[in-house]
DNA sequence: GCGCAATCTTGCGCATTGAGCAACTACGAC
DNA sequence: GTCGTAGTTGCTCAATGCGCAAGATTGCGC
């Protein structure tokens, strides 16, 4: 009922409302809570930012912390597809490493003057927990996505869900890495989900054909509602 | 502050006491929400379930559901010592697969009547972010315990967090597992940690050495609180 | 076009919660 | 035995989550 912030099809008027009345409200919470601190933003900001009641934003979030974190929910429910779209030929180690990393190549290219805070700020642990269930989350169908490639049962088998699990691991170890050490987050990414896929990192292709996917990397997206 | 519920080292009434007071509140919360579900309990019934006053549970936890997770933090925290206390020439593959197993294992034996709904409470969405925190709040002490091991920094260095974080992955996807697929949990877990750490998992040695550390197990022990 | 049904939004109200504050009490150092 | 410190408690209030019902908007069949 989530799952498709990405496909907008264009269901119909009432759908698209609702999806923007969605993403206005999680983008205006990311924001002011950017601005002011996340404790001193209550959910009646949020809602006025938004133009709506305190009530409907209810209606859409349970928290104030589950709005933001909804932020990263679309990104990486569109893993899963794009490994599907990904040569069947590639090994899996390669393929993993690639998506992944495709996805935040954009973000690090941007002004960390702007990235800096949104990153302080998906770390707090205030918005930890629902930063974790989000990634949880995406284990499910990335576990599908895996299985099709290795023809394993994704419900009965223990290791398409593994992997699933522990590259989300991966992942989220190497954005908490970045910006405490330096390093590209792309290549931070690479050898971090190279390491759970079994495959040593040295021989690692520099090379890599970044996804059409990637084109919109709502994490970190310098969007309008940024703060200038 | 909290880690320390295992060393008992008797500090003082003062500290008996509130730790007491702690596990006493802890428990209570587990044992009425798994007696009439986790909506259903109120700050004020868990309260008056350990005879403290409203006010004081707050004093102790944030949330009801940070409560019951606080029991499973235990058990995590002392991962990192128990891999400490594995030899030192025994290949990191299987210490971490055999310290993990271990903790299990007396939960495996015991009555599936008992321990399904707490299974349940545990998987239950309610509780699942609180149970994610618990779970990365142990990767940081289990990274330093194997960035010892290994002899690399485990600050700046990626490879040890991304190991802890992906064995704790594993755990957490073999318990999610267990109770759906059949087999043992400490099986399913020494599979899965297998699986992250790069060893195949057909030559696991059966034999393993329970540690004097899992007479606790904390997370589903058959207490004198459990319902009956 | 038109009007009805489904759905979304909103205002209202209430139970619950989180936390600051100050008084009270128990522990433990001296 | 006395006193300082730390833990517990009741009081209070801002904030939240949610049920309910009325009002507004969209989608659809006719």
């Amino acid at each position: 009922m989530d799952s498709k912030t990405t496909q907008t099809a264009s269901a119909g008027l009432r759908e698209r409302k609702k999806l923007a009345t969605k993403q206005a409200l999680a983008l205006a919470a990311r924001k002011l809570a950017v601005q002011r601190g996340l404790e001193n933003v209550r959910v009646e900001d949020i809602a006025d930012a938004a133009n709506v009641s305190r009530r409907t934003f209810t209606n859409y979030f349970a928290s104030k912390e589950e709005a933001i974190a909804s932020l990263s929910a679309g990104r990486f429910a569109r893993a899963a597809q794009s490994l599907r779209d990904r040569p069947a030929s590639e090994p899996m180690a390669d393929s993993l490493a690639e998506v992944f990393a495709a996805q935040h190549q954009a973000a690090d290219r941007l002004d960390p003057e702007r990235v800096a805070p949104v990153q302080m700020l998906m770390m707090s642990p205030a918005l930890q927990g629902e930063a974790l269930k989000t990634m949880v989350a995406a284990e499910g169908p990335l576990a599908i996505a895996i299985a099709e490639r290795t023809g394993t049962d994704p419900q009965g088998d223990l290791h398409p869900r593994v992997l699933a699990a522990a590259v989300m691991a991966a992942v989220r170890t190497a954005t908490a890495q970045w910006g405490i050490s330096d390093g590209s987050l792309p290549d931070l990414i690479r050898q971090a989900v190279r390491q759970v896929t079994g495959h040593s990192a040295a021989d690692a292709p520099a090379a890599l054909a970044a996804d059409p996917d990637d084109s919109k990397p709502d994490g970190i997206q310098p969007d309008s509602n940024q703060p200038r």
